[in-house]
DNA sequence: TTGGGTTATTAGATCGATCTAATCGTAGCG
DNA sequence: CGCTACGATTAGATCGATCTAATAACCCAA
């Protein structure tokens, strides 16, 4: 009674026996090698369906030293910014055949350091990494490791990188709305140790001299990058003298919780104030938000492409991917209202 | 000239020869197994970090048949509520030493199939699942698999489930409302087809008439469970006559949608109108929502102990587990106002 | 001194696939 | 008829760990 046995995995020995083939002929069959004959494969397809094969990629990976699978980190998976990036970044890569094993470090560096090792031991064949605020500089253990690493959004010296141009997207802030006739834009900004913080800080600068602007040091309000950031943020801005009429914000999250502000204080965005975000979420788009579109996707896509390429050529000089962002105009921004505040 | 080969990973094999012992002993000492000498521990430790050793999980699961790995299949990574249900349960499977891998279906039916198989190709030790709309009952492929699946939030027959009594939290909120003296209360619910929103709703039915409230077919608005869904459907739900004081709404974004539409009419939600939301997310307690708190994480700790239990007993019979919402107040909900609207 | 009983260590098989190199059959060709 | 060439198939080694069962080393009691 040998049949009876619960043996719970049908493995390529079961195939083979039961088709009248050999394991290697079963493998050539999986992996669609054309030296097969018609007649064999067939044979196999059948067997293989009627005793309900799965394949084992984690045995398949042990002998090719290959694993299809690439490593995940983003460093705040509840902002929609990066939700989107992950999206992409799975669509992207499941259409090659990877799988990508996601990580979420809430910026909290030990964690990344867990999920760093976690990966590397899996193994995957390569990690996608939005670092956390403190690593991009410290230790250097990014640059050079064995599962090849490419960082997106923040970048890494040393590492390939997929980015967008923040000093340019807040210049395109600064450029429209200086055109709108705003003369006093508020900066509510990231905290200023995130490099695309600090980045669109200076595109900030660098756009309001280029159109003639003066900088007010206390227009420049730092928070946290979320909901509660812009509220708190646009708040006290609304509190100076002169008031500003205009705001530009780090993200498009920041820029939401400035639009709750404004309202808590009976003001209309687009009417009475003028808000930018930054990145153009899908809720960007509901909310009537302008923003600067970074794409996240267009990231996500340039990011998995940069590390393929590393992983097919590991010695391969470091690349940059900056790519170009846009402005996209809706109802929260207007011409600055003649009378909502003296010049 | 051997030494010079650019042998790329370092294995047992190498620890065993340089600290002088065998491999098996130094996979004891991995596993920190005690029988072995401190001594020849430290030996082997000290090689372990000298030669840059990586533990290779993948070979190490093809011996045990365990990979230490679960699949964690969400319906919607850009709800918060997810998100954060995949931030505790990484966090959970984390310190219990699992990897997870998670995969999005943005509600795709197809997609879920493809992560299905790709997740028991991989293969992990079980997999957590949402199940996209068309999913719960069809076909029955997830109960009885091979790699165990627990549901969250959406039940399916014959699988482990752990989830919040719908039902009651809708009465919870409904109670609450009559008790603020609202009469006309509209329900602006997710699609119909998932059978959370049939359960929130049939709790609204139930609540309206434990208070005496009768029930009125055209404030029931069906709507997408998004922001842009809220805000539709509360726009509609202020065209009725006689109008509605108050709404609950089928989840928190879908709430804020809500409250933003009611700031585009220029009605303070609390002050001119009641809105209760769904969930508590982040983003509830700052935007001041009224909401059924179902706490997400806890849903995720339980769903994730379903799966390890299963795992461990892969024959227990199934269990399901059923949380007790509670209502949290904040400022989006009031006594209504005395001229709001005729009775 | 010797046998029994620990304790520490190890050789060899094993997980389930793939790869290499060899083999078998047979068709083509001079 | 014999030799090559080629297409189809396969045996056996291999990836890097773990497990089993056996062995080596050692201490202590009789």
């Amino acid at each position: 009674m040998i049949e009876a046995s619960p043996k719970d995995r049908v493995t390529l020995v079961d195939i083979a026996s039961d088709a009248g083939v050999s394991r290697a002929t079963v493998s050539l069959v999986l992996r669609n090698v054309p030296s097969v004959a018609p007649a064999t494969r067939k044979r196999v397809l059948q067997s293989i369906t009627k005793l309900g094969y799965v394949y084992h990629r984690g045995a398949a990976n042990l002998r090719t030293q290959r694993s299809h699978a690439i490593g995940l980190i983003v460093s705040d998976i509840t902002n929609p910014f990066f939700a989107e990036i992950i999206i992409a970044i799975e669509d992207w890569l499941g259409s090659t055949g990877f799988v990508t094993i996601l990580g979420n470090t809430s910026e909290n560096l030990e964690k990344q350091q867990r999920l760093l090792k976690s990966l590397s031991e899996y193994p995957v064949d390569g990690i996608l990494i939005c670092p956390t605020q403190g690593s991009i500089t410290g230790a250097g253990s990014l640059a050079g490791r064995r599962p090849p690493v490419v960082a997106f959004t923040r970048p890494v010296s040393g590492l390939d990188y997929a980015g967008v141009d923040n000093v340019a997207g807040s210049e395109l802030a600064i450029d429209y709305l200086a055109a709108l006739g705003h003369q006093h834009i508020a900066f509510i900004g990231g905290p200023s140790s995130l490099s695309s913080a600090q980045q669109r800080f200076l595109g900030y600068r660098l756009g309001l001299e280029k159109n003639g602007i003066s900088f007010r040091e206390n227009l420049v309000v730092e928070q946290a990058p979320n909901r509660k950031g812009g509220f708190q943020g646009l708040t006290a801005a609304l509190t100076l003298s002169p008031a500003p009429t205009a705001a530009v914000c780090f993200n498009d999250v920041v820029a939401l919780g400035a639009i709750e502000a404004l309202r808590s204080s009976s003001k209309e965005p687009g009417r009475d104030f003028s808000i930018v975000g930054f990145n153009n979420i899908a809720d960007a788009h509901f909310g009537g938000l302008t923003t600067v579109d970074t794409s996240p996707a267009k990231i996500g896509e340039a990011a998995a492409d940069l590390l393929l390429h590393r992983i097919k050529e590991p010695t391969s000089p470091v690349r940059q991917v900056i790519l170009t962002p846009r402005l996209i105009v809706r109802e929260s921004t207007a011409r600055r209202s003649p009378g909502s505040s003296p010049d």
